[in-house]
DNA sequence: CTTCGATATTTTATATTTCAAATAATAAGA
DNA sequence: TCTTATTATTTGAAATATAAAATATCGAAG
C-alpha cells in the first residue's frame, strides 16, 4: 500500500486528543484538522494533475496578483514561511521557466520576482482546477454557515494576531 | 534579522488573494491563514521554551493518551502524515529517551510505540504551557464565538472528509 | 502446505521547512 | 567620512514531508 492512500483514508482523528479539555483547545484541534483535511486534498490533487506542488501554486498565486512582482521579503511575508525557504522553492520555479528573478534596481540588495508569460497561464489553469476542488469539498456546507464561520475565524485570527 | 522574527511580524496577507473571488475561496484561505498564525506561534514557544519541535510534541500528544502504545500505521493515521515519515521522528524521540519502541507480539511486522516515563511526565508539562499559549492566543473570543465555530467547522470539515 | 494478495514498516529520493549564521548593501548618525 | 545598526537575501544543518519502491509478514484460498 502506498503512503498516499494511507493518508486518503486517514481518520482526521487529531483533535481527539483533548476530548476532556477545554474548549479553546478542542477548537483549535479542530480548526487544526479541518485545515489539514483540506490542505491535503487540494495538494494530492494538483499533484496528481499537475505535478505541482502546494508551496508552488501559493507562490504563484501571489505572483498572479502582483503582475510588477514582489521582493522575496515581501513574498515570505506573504506566504508566511521564512525567507530562506524561498531561495531553493523560486530556484526550481525558475528552472521550469515560470517564474522571473531579477534585480531589484532602487537596492542591490533585493531581488523581484514575478511570473513569466507561461507562468501566468500555466496558473490560470491551477487556479480553475484549485477553485473547482475547493468547492466540491465545501458543497455540503450552506452559506449561512460560511457567512458566520467567515465572521467567526476573523475574529479569532484578530485574537491571534494581536497576542 | 533571524527569519523568525520575520515570520512573526507576518501580516498574515495571506488570504487577500482571493479577494475578488467566490465566497468558499475566501473562507478556505482565512481558515488556512488564521491556522498557519496560530500553529506558528505554538510551534516557536514550544521551541523556545523546550526545545520541542511541534511535530514532536504532536506524536507525544498521541502516545499520552493511549497508555498501552500505538502502531506506528495507527499513529501516522492519528497524525495526519505519511507512513516514513514516522521513522525518523519517532527514532529520535526513542534516542532521547521519551518514546518506546517495541515488537508487536501479535504481528511480527508491526511495531508499538509508547511514551516512557520520562516521556510522559516532560509531555505533561509541554501539554500545560500549550494550554496556556491557546487560551492566551484565544483571548479575546468569546464563548458565543467559540461554540458557533465548533458546530460549524464540524460542519465544514465533514463535507470535506465525504469528498 | 503453498501461493498470492494484503498489510506494516522501512528505505530512498526529493522537496520543504525552520533556525541560525553569513554575506552584502543601505541608511543614519557622529 | 566612518562607523554602526538595519535590512535583504543566501547558505548550511537538521528536521520534517510526500511518494514510490522495497522488505517482511500475515492470512486466506486452493
Amino acid at each position: 500500500m502506498s503512503d498516499s492512500a494511507a493518508l486518503a483514508e486517514a481518520p482526521a482523528d487529531l483533535e481527539a486528543v483533548a476530548r476532556g479539555g477545554k474548549a479553546e483547545l478542542r477548537l483549535w484541534l479542530r480548526l487544526l484538522s479541518t485545515t489539514n483535511i483540506v490542505s491535503a486534498q487540494i495538494r494530492r490533487r494538483l499533484r496528481e494533475k499537475f505535478d505541482v506542488t502546494l508551496p508552488a501554486f501559493d507562490l504563484m498565486a501571489q505572483l498572479d496578483r502582483e503582475p510588477k512582482g514582489l521582493r522575496l521579503g515581501e513574498l515570505s511575508k506573504r506566504m508566511m514561511v521564512t525567507n530562506g525557504n524561498l531561495t531553493g522553492l523560486v530556484e526550481r520555479l525558475v528552472q521550469e521557466g515560470l517564474v522571473l528573478r531579477a534585480a531589484d534596481p532602487q537596492d542591490r540588495r533585493a531581488f523581484i520576482v514575478r511570473l513569466s508569460k507561461a507562468g501566468r497561464s500555466k496558473f490560470a489553469v491551477y487556479a480553475k482546477e484549485n477553485e473547482r476542488l475547493v468547492l466540491s469539498l465545501f458543497d455540503n456546507v450552506g452559506p449561512e454557515t460560511i457567512e458566520a464561520l467567515m465572521g467567526n475565524l476573523a475574529e479569532l485570527k484578530a485574537s491571534a494576531s494581536r497576542a
